[in-house]
Parts: structure tokens; sequence; C-alpha cells
DNA sequence: TGAGTAGATGCTCAGGTTGAGCATAACTGG
DNA sequence: CCAGTTATGCTCAACCTGAGCATCTACTCA
């Protein structure tokens, strides 16, 4: 058996309040590349083809997870190959209105049931009640469900949208899963994608989310000045909740340093013109990480 | 160019106070297996075959990182193959002095400058040192070396190994270095290992380290019944730092759920008898997980 | 032009979390 | 019984967080 190595890219960013997700060729198939060519790093050569899709550079990529197992064989032709796919996420910002040209795709499309920012949509109570009804009878799988999905108790975590596509896929209810529910449970309310695509755009949202928690990622999504306003609508589209305004903008500025304001206005606001900002960028590195739970100690 | 594909493993372990690292054959390599075989998951692939290295089921398994740069060419023979590694961090637990058997390697013999439990060593001055003579005359280099080490205010961050190895490998001071520092800067103090391995070694270490932050991970390496203290002791070899004993007891115990008595004593510490405690692995997934920085509101 | 509306900003407050220490308890080895 | 060692209990002040109330400064409309 050979291997087959591809690269695929989850290139996210935010116009007005939607989060959109670069495809390509196809509006259910992300941008990809070769991995055997002879590019000298693989980050640099997702930089490119997701570039040239976009139409404009990405500002920031990462590696994200590389897919290789079983299910992943290809049928295509006459050999069976692996195929190995390492992915990356990548953001960039849009100006107003430019996702209408490009593929962009609306990410709420593909998995609407993450969208909370007006509160549980209809997608996510029909997923809620799919699940628990393939939960029922297993108080270990009813855990899982109310974990993940924000049940019982527990409050939904924007960054597990990895976990929540993969325990839907297992349960049969995705349109992408091996083993599909009867019809009365399968209800996949979002748009699929080709292969797992969707699970590594879900793979890519959970980082994004995960990272917004503990890094200055929003920045990356939006044009050198901004408000704070404009700030809090891209991290609410990202996360797909609303956000407490005036604790959101003192924990941007609190981090003194992070952001400066530039002494301009922004007027076109609707109500009190609102103090644009800019993102310190000469920072250090992954400098506001913020640090630890450990109790650790002053190493003597 | 054809690829080849590889899977390599990080196997973390602690026997005592020291953190160890599995190798394979030869001690300053990390175990590895092939890729492209037959299995149905690579996870179960490594797990496989890092058991039959270390003698012992491995309880933890993830993904670490997929290596592929132009560095890793190989230049073995006819033609130059792209090697891509997929890397994955493992955990487990060893027994007191079962690491004399097998290819335990310990951790900080590797990466000497991580360890700070007595404070900082002589390791770690010699690698400021030799960092401060290559960050000399840019002030860039000179914030991101002050960041990285702990040094100029900047407080010392266990979880930056990666970042860390990585300066050092710019500046030229590490064996595997590409561009070697002059005799009188490069003086590596720790032992080299074969290609990348020790960056993947890095890798896994900062990665663990991560996540001992705000996830429960030492319950991997630990016997199924142990005391606080012992917890303590393997937290402070993983971490390189001491932990306040006190409020580590406190962080333990205020995740009630975490952890529960066993009613039973270990009275072999040499003081007061330890309360002996089970971790509660009924608990579901990753549920531990502290949550978020975002001024997150309820959703209505 | 004055009222009403809409964001943007300022500030407060209670409760919970963290970093540091002081104090005690319960064994082990002379 | 005394000194040394590790385990536990508790306290306190400084900070951080989640929620709200109150203003401010434009804009829109009658």
């Amino acid at each position: 058996m050979r291997i087959r190595g591809e690269l695929v890219a989850v290139v996210l960013a935010v116009d007005g309040a939607t989060p959109l997700v670069l495809a390509s060729g196809d509006p259910a198939r992300l941008p990809s590349g070769p991995l055997a060519s002879d590019q000298r790093s693989l980050q640099g050569s997702v930089r490119e083809f997701a570039a040239e899709q976009a139409g404009r550079a990405i500002g920031y990529v990462e590696q994200l997870y590389t897919f290789a197992d079983a299910d992943r064989i290809s049928e295509t032709g006459e050999r069976l190959d692996r195929i190995v796919s390492v992915s990356y996420l990548g953001l960039t910002g849009l100006d107003r209105g430019e996702s209408q040209q490009g593929w962009w795709q609306p990410v709420y499309g593909l998995l609407p049931w993450e969208d909370l920012r007006a509160g549980p949509g209809e997608e996510l109570i029909t997923m809620r009640a799919a699940l628990a009804d393939w939960a029922r009878g297993s108080l270990e799988r009813q855990e899982r469900v109310g974990y993940l999905m924000g049940e019982a108790g527990f409050p939904w975590r924007p960054e597990l949208a990895l976990q929540r596509y993969e325990v839907m896929w297992e349960a049969g209810l995705l349109a992408e899963s091996r083993d599909r529910a009867s019809a009365k449970r399968q209800a996949d309310p979002g748009r699929p994608m080709l292969h797992d695509h969707r699970r590594i755009l879900a793979t890519g949202l959970s980082r994004l989310r995960s990272m917004l928690q503990y890094r200055p990622m929003v920045f990356e999504m939006v044009p050198e000045t901004f408000t704070l306003g404009r700030l809090q609508e891209v991290v609410e589209a990202l996360a797909g909740q609303p956000v407490h305004t005036q604790n959101f903008r003192r924990l941007i500025e609190q981090q003194h340093q992070l952001v400066e304001p530039t002494g301009e206005f922004d007027r076109s606001t609707g109500g009190r013109p609102a103090r644009l900002y800019r993102y310190r960028r000469e920072l250090v590195g992954e400098r506001q990480h913020v640090g630890t739970k450990l109790p650790l100690s002053r190493p003597r």
C-alpha cells in the first residue's frame, strides 16, 4: 500500500458578523495542495495555495492535525492508497462584502448547531433531541451528551465543537457518518462536505475557540485599526456566543500593551463615536499567554 | 520525489523524581514505526509498538505534531525522500526502579536546562550566557531570549520548552543545529539525539507541561492509588519546577469529584502517614477542563 | 430643535480564586 | 522523649470575574 500525502487548509475569516471558511472549486471542499512537492516548509506551502484561493495573504497559519486513519483510504482506482492529510488553520481579515467574491462559505451553514449568539437555535434543539434518543438507555452516553451539548447542568463550551461533531458522527446523525442512523433520527441540519472536510473544519473551529481564550488571535482577523466593538463582534462570531461588553473591554484594556488607542474615532457605529485601537504587533511572540493553573512556587 | 511516512512516539513516565523518555534500540533514538502499514488507526499503531518497547501498556496517547519540512529530507541513497513523521505523545506509569530495564532515558539528561526544581542549574546558566551572546546587538532577539529564558523580569514558563529548544537551535548552540555557532558559543550541555528527535521530545514535553495546567494528566502516570505527595512529586518532575504544597493540595481537593480518598494510608513516607487517593476515571472525558478567559455571557 | 435610541465608556460590588505562610498532627530514628 | 520529616488545616490579602447601573456623545425623527 502506498501513501499519498496532501495538505488541507481551514482558512477562517469574519465578514460583518458572519464567520466564513474558505472553500475551493466546490463549496463542499476545503482548499488543499500536494504534500510531496518541493516546498521548503509545509506551512509556507499552505500559505501559498490558501492565499491564491482567498485572493489575499493569510496572516496566521498553524498546523492543526494529521488525519490518516483507515477510513480515509481512497477507493478511486487500481490500488488502495492511504491518504495522509496534514491540516492547517489559517486566519485572515476581510473587507466588508469581500466574501461575495471567492469561495467563502458561512461556517454556521456547515455546523449550524454551533451558533448560540441568539440562544439555542432550532438546529441545536434538533441535534439535542436526536442525541438524547441515541443515548437512551446508556448512562455513559447521557453524561457525555449532556457535557458536550451543555445540558443537565453542564455549561455550553464553545471550544468543544470537534467533540460535538464526533459524537454526532458516532451517533450516525451526520450525512458523513459511516453508520447512518435510521431516517427518523438522522436529521443533519448542516450542509455536509466532501470526505472528512467538515470534521477538519470542526477541528479548526475548536482550536481557534480554545486559543481565543488565552491568546491574542482576533487581531489577525481585523484591520490595522479597529474599535473594541468590532473586536467583540468578531469574537462573538467565532465563539458563537455573546460576550459581556464591559467585561470584554476591561479584559482587553487591562492587558495594557496589548492594544493602544490611535487617538482617532470611528463615528459610523450609530452611537457614541468609538475609539480606534491598534494591535501592538511588536510584542514578543506568544507573550500574552495567560499562564498557569498550577500553584507554582518560585524556583529557589 | 517520493514521501516516506513514519510514526514517532514520545513516551514519558516518571520514576521517583526522574522524568524519563522511552528510547529504542539506541539511547538517542525515539521509538518509531511505519506509517504505511495496515493499521486501522495511527494511534492504535503507536500504542502497539510503544507498548512493546516499554514492556507495558501506554495509558494515554495523543497526536503531537507532524514534521515534514525540507530539512528532513534524507540523503541516504539514490533519491531524496521527504520524510513525514507523525509524532505522538504517550504517558504511562512505572514501578519504582522499573526504568532500569528497557530504554528509559532521563529527560533532563537530554534537555538539562529544563529542570529548575533546585533553582537554575549550571546548564541553564550556560545557555543563558550563550544566548545573550547570540542576541547581542539585536533588541528583538534580546526580548525573545528574555521572554523564553525567564530573564529581564519575565517569569520562567515551563511550557515554553519547545520554543527554548528552537531558539537554541537557531542560535547554533545545539549539536543538531544546522549552522553551528563558533566553538566558543556552542556548548550544548545536553545529550543530542538522532535527526530531530530531541526537538520532538521538546514538543512532547511542552505539550504535556501545557496540559498539566488545565487537564488531569498526572493521573495517567501514577498507580491506581497514590498520595497527594506523590502526585506533587510527579508534577514537579514534569514541570521542572517546585510546587507550593498546600496550594497544590487545595487545587486537587477543591476539584471534588476529581479524586476520592480510599480510606487507607501510606505510612512509608517518612512522616505523618499520607492518605491514599484514587482518581475517579468515571468522569466524562476531558471534563476537568477549566474553561474560559473570555467574559462570556449566558446565551439568551 | 427636543425627545428618543444606540452604542461606547466608566465604575461598583460581591464572590471566588490565587499566592504565601503560620500552625498542627502523626510518624520514624536515635 | 527530642529532633526531623511529611501530611494537613487554616487564614489573609491581593486579584480576578461575572453582573449590573449609570453616563456620555452621536444620530434619527417628529
